[in-house]
DNA sequence: CTCCGTGCAAAGCGTTTGCATGCCG
DNA sequence: CGGCATGCAAACGCTTTGCACGGAG
C-alpha cells in the first residue's frame, strides 16, 4: 500500500479530531495542510482506511455518516437536534444475557448508541 | 388529519410486513392495492406516521432508512452482507448502569442493534 | 518505468420539495 | 367548497465513479 501526503494527512487529521467529523468537515480540515487536495481522495481514503481497520463509521439515519479515528472500545451519544456525536465510556453490558439469535444467524457484534440533547441544543 | 386511501394503505401494509421495509420496497408493496400511488406520497406519509409515533425507523449505516410497523419493545439483527434486519427480543438492559454522559448532555433514549449474518448470507 | 492514487467533474442513489390538480371533510 | 394531500418531476445532498494525469516505489 502506497504512502501518499494525503492518505498521512487524512489519517492523522482524523486521529486528532475527536469530534467525529463527516466527510466534508474532514475535507475542510485537511485542506488547511494540503489544500489541493479533493473530497473524492478523502472519502477512498476513510473507505480504506475502515477495511483496514484503522477507523470506525458511525451509523446515521438518513444523514450524512460519520467518521471516528479512535478505535478503542467505546460508545456514542448523539444529539438528536444537531446530529454531533460525542464519545462516551463503553456500556457495561458484560453479564447481560444476550438475545436468541433468530434460527441461523450468527451475531458478532453489536452497537449501542445513545440519543439526547447536547447542551447546545437545549433551551 | 385528513384519511386518504394512500395513507390507510401505507400504514396497513407496513404493519402487515415483518421484513423492514425500504421506502421503496414498502412502495411496491402499495402499489399492488393502489396502483397509481407515487413515491413521494410514501416517504411523506412514513414522515408523519414517524411524528406520530405510529411506527419507527431504523438506522442505516450509508445505506437506505428501513420502516418498522412494530412499535413494541424489540431490538434488531442486521445482516452486515445484505442489510436485511430481524426482529429479536429486547434486550434485558435493566439492572445494567447506563455510562455517565457529558457535562449538560440529556440522554432520553438509546439504540441497540446486533450485527451477523443471516442463514441466506453465510455460506 | 509502472501503475496506483489523485484531481476533477459527472453520475448515482435515496430522499425531499415545488407546483398544479384532486379529493376529503 | 376550502384547503390539505397527492402525483409528477425536478432539485438536493451525500457518496461513488470514470478518466487522464502525476508521483511513489
Amino acid at each position: 500500500m502506497r504512502i501518499t501526503k494525503q492518505r498521512e494527512i487524512i489519517l492523522e487529521e482524523l486521529k486528532k479530531l475527536s469530534s467525529h467529523p463527516s466527510a466534508d468537515e474532514l475535507y475542510e480540515q485537511v485542506r488547511r495542510r494540503f489544500p489541493h487536495v479533493s473530497l473524492g481522495t478523502v472519502y477512498r481514503n476513510l473507505d480504506l482506511l475502515l477495511k483496514l481497520g484503522l477507523i470506525s463509521k458511525l451509523s446515521v439515519a438518513g444523514g450524512q455518516a460519520r467518521y471516528d479515528g479512535n478505535i478503542s472500545r467505546h460508545d456514542h451519544v448523539r444529539c438528536v437536534s444537531c446530529g454531533r456525536v460525542h464519545d462516551i465510556a463503553a456500556a457495561p453490558v458484560e453479564g447481560v444475557a444476550l438475545p436468541e439469535a433468530p434460527p441461523g444467524f450468527v451475531i458478532s457484534d453489536y452497537r449501542l448508541e445513545f440519543l439526547g440533547r447536547c447542551p447546545d441544543c437545549r433551551e
